[in-house]
DNA sequence: GGAGTATATGAAGAAAAGCTCATATTTTGG
DNA sequence: CCAAAATATGAGCTTTTCTTCATATACTCC
């Protein structure tokens, strides 16, 4: 992986001192805040290791460049996001296709509930960015999970996991996102994670019935 | 200075002449093209007025500042979205629901489709801002027009129209939205439009089912 | 303890972008 | 045709942001 680098979106070292992995945590920590308290456009450089209470050449030490800054922090995301997916995934393994998705839903939500603020800001951090390979490797990453877990229901024909993947899993992220654009009560978020996972639910029926009928 | 707008967020001047009328064009025509061409990190005043054939001071003649001119750019775009939206909701009216879904999907997907890249990059320029009313907006007005849409189905119970609305449009806009982040293929695409409408009427489907036992 | 490596510092240069204003040109209406 | 209003210009001032580098401190391990 230290081969192409792209766009100089690699870490410049890696730390292997503990108080180094600890000035890293703290850069990670303050774009955070930052990104909270600021928003994208007044994220800068100085403001983030001014925060993280080290010196900007000591970030320019791990990190080449803000966008590779943004990446990083947006990887480390995703990466934890992707394990939980596959945790469920894997979980739900042979279970009814109706107990996947809600559990898929479960687990998205979730995520992204805990800490919704964050959820917005990385939003908006990643749009920012005008290339935007992360994403579509996440995309990759979480739809093979879901791909394997779909192709082992208990109540689904196998071939059909495709379809059922790519649509069950743009609907479900994209509605969970929109969900959190708009900013909606508490009741109402509620209410429109149940509908959701009814909808797929309802979609998943009649999809059974379908392929009952041409068998 | 007139009263200090919110965030100077207005337009300095409202063209009456037809020559300044044709510049205002020309900027959001820029804009547009800067957008596609360089992305959002790259979009200056200079890089745009440049484009549009103007000086910068004309620019700022019309738009305070940068974040104005992005929010007008993105509030016509989204005016023009609306409008269309408001007159499928219109013609729809009093037709089953599985009708208005359908129609609904197709008017979407159609304008977002139409200019897929200019989509993606107003999509991005949104982001970019901090402060977000925009969207809000847009979905407070088309959600008032679906609304009275779904009210007048000949087919539901007016008084689920509420979590109806609320359920469908969340899912349609951000299915779409998400279905354009990644880069699908042709085929792809239209399966998964195809799979929305199926998922919504199945819902629909099954909303009936259970007011019906209710009733 | 000391040599060698890892990490931290922050002043300062360079580049970029935002924005203004004094001035010039065009249009309008009487 | 002329004065007032509208529109256009763009050099250049200001502010912000990025990034580097020479130097200093801390750690590791023999």
């Amino acid at each position: 992986m230290t081969a192409h680098a792209s766009q100089g979106a690699k870490p410049r070292k890696t730390p292997v001192q503990s108080r180094s992995r600890v000035t890293v945590d703290a850069i990670f920590e303050a774009t955070i805040q930052v990104l909270l308290s600021e928003g994208m456009t007044r994220l800068t450089t100085t403001r983030v290791s001014e925060r993280a209470g080290v010196s900007v050449g000591t970030m320019y030490q791990y990190f080449p460049n803000k966008q590779a800054l943004i990446i990083a922090l947006n990887a480390r995301y995703l990466n934890a996001l992707a394990e939980r997916v596959e945790a469920t995934c894997a979980r739900m393994a042979g279970q009814p296709a109706a107990e996947m998705v809600s559990a898929l839903i479960e687990t998205y939500w979730t995520a992204k509930t805990e800490r919704a603020d964050l959820t917005q800001a990385l939003y908006r951090s990643v749009a920012a960015l005008d290339n935007n390979v992360l994403m579509q490797d996440f995309a990759t990453r979480v739809g093979a999970a879901t791909m394997s877990m779909f192709r082992q229901t208990s109540d689904l024909p196998p071939q059909d996991a495709t379809e059922i993947n790519l649509t069950l899993t743009t609907v479900i992220y994209g509605a969970v996102r929109n969900a959190f654009e708009r900013e909606l009560g508490m009741e109402q978020i509620t209410a429109l994670k149940a509908s959701l996972i009814d909808m797929c639910c309802a979609w998943l029926i009649s999809f059974q019935h379908r392929t009952q009928m041409t068998a």
